[in-house]
DNA sequence: CCAGACTGTAACGGACTCGAAACAACCTCA
DNA sequence: TGAGGTTGTTTCGAGTCCGTTACAGTCTGG
C-alpha cells in the first residue's frame, strides 16, 4: 500500500491525533512513552529494558521510568527472566492493546476523512 | 483524498514518527506543544491564548507555559493586540514553519512506504 | 468616571522527568 | 570459586509541567 500525504494533510492527521489525546481525560502520555508502548506492541517479544533503550537512543533510567508509569496505568507488566534472572520481560496487557485500538481507530478516522 | 489506514499500518506509522522525533537532538514536545504549536500554523490567524486553551480543553497557564516554551525555542512569537491591550496575539516564526516542515516530510516519507 | 468583567501571567505546592552516577542482583568463564 | 561484566533499578540535584489561585493591566457600560 502506498500513502501519498500532501504536507497539509501530514500535519493537519497529526494535529487532530494529538487534540484527541489531549482532550482525552487519561493522563497524555509523552511521546517516549508512546514509542515505547508502540514498540512492545508491534514488534515480535521478547522485549528487555536494554534492547528498548537501545531502540529508542535513550539511557536505561528512562525505559525504567516509564514502564513504571505505564505498569501503573496497567498498560504494560513487567516479568522477570526466568532463563537469565537479570532480564525483565517487558509484557503486553488488555488495557494496554485496548489503549493502542483506540488510538488506531483515531488516526485511521481522521486520516479517512482527509 | 480518502486514505485508509488498517490498525497495524497506522500503528506503525506513529511509532515510526515518534520515533524520529525521540531520536532528534532538539528537546522534544509535549504532545500539548505539538497542538499547540499545529493549531497556530494551520488555522487562521488571528490566536489568542483564550481561543487555544478553549481549544484543547486546557487551563490558560498550559497555554502560556506552552508558549513560554516554544518562544525560547524561537518556534512562536508574542505580541500585545494594539487594537486590545489585554490580547496576546500569537505569531508564526521562520524556526517554526521549519519545524513542522519537517515534521510533515517525515509523516509523509514514513505513509508512503507503508 | 469608575465598578465590574475580561485579558494574560505569576506564584504556589506537588508530582513528574531528565541524565549521570552508584547500586544490587545475576551470570560467566577461567 | 571468584573477578569482572551485564542486567535493571535507585538515587541525586536540577529542571519542567500541572491545576488552582491570585494578581496586574485593560476595556466597557451605566
Amino acid at each position: 500500500m502506498s500513502v501519498a500525504l500532501s504536507t497539509a494533510h501530514a500535519l493537519t492527521l497529526w494535529h487532530d491525533v494529538a487534540l484527541a489525546m489531549v482532550r482525552d481525560d487519561e493522563p497524555d502520555l509523552s511521546i517516549r512513552q508512546v514509542c515505547i508502548l508502540l514498540t512492545i506492541y508491534l514488534e515480535a517479544p521478547p522485549h528487555t529494558v536494554r534492547d528498548l533503550a537501545k531502540k529508542l537512543g535513550v539511557t536505561k533510567p528512562v525505559v525504567t521510568r516509564a514502564l513504571d508509569t505505564m505498569g501503573k496505568l496497567e498498560l504494560v507488566s513487567r516479568r522477570r527472566d526466568e532463563k537469565d534472572r537479570r532480564n525483565v520481560l517487558i509484557q503486553r496487557t488488555v488495557k494496554g492493546a485496548l489503549y493502542l485500538e483506540r488510538l488506531a481507530d483515531t488516526i485511521g478516522n481522521h486520516a479517512k476523512s482527509l
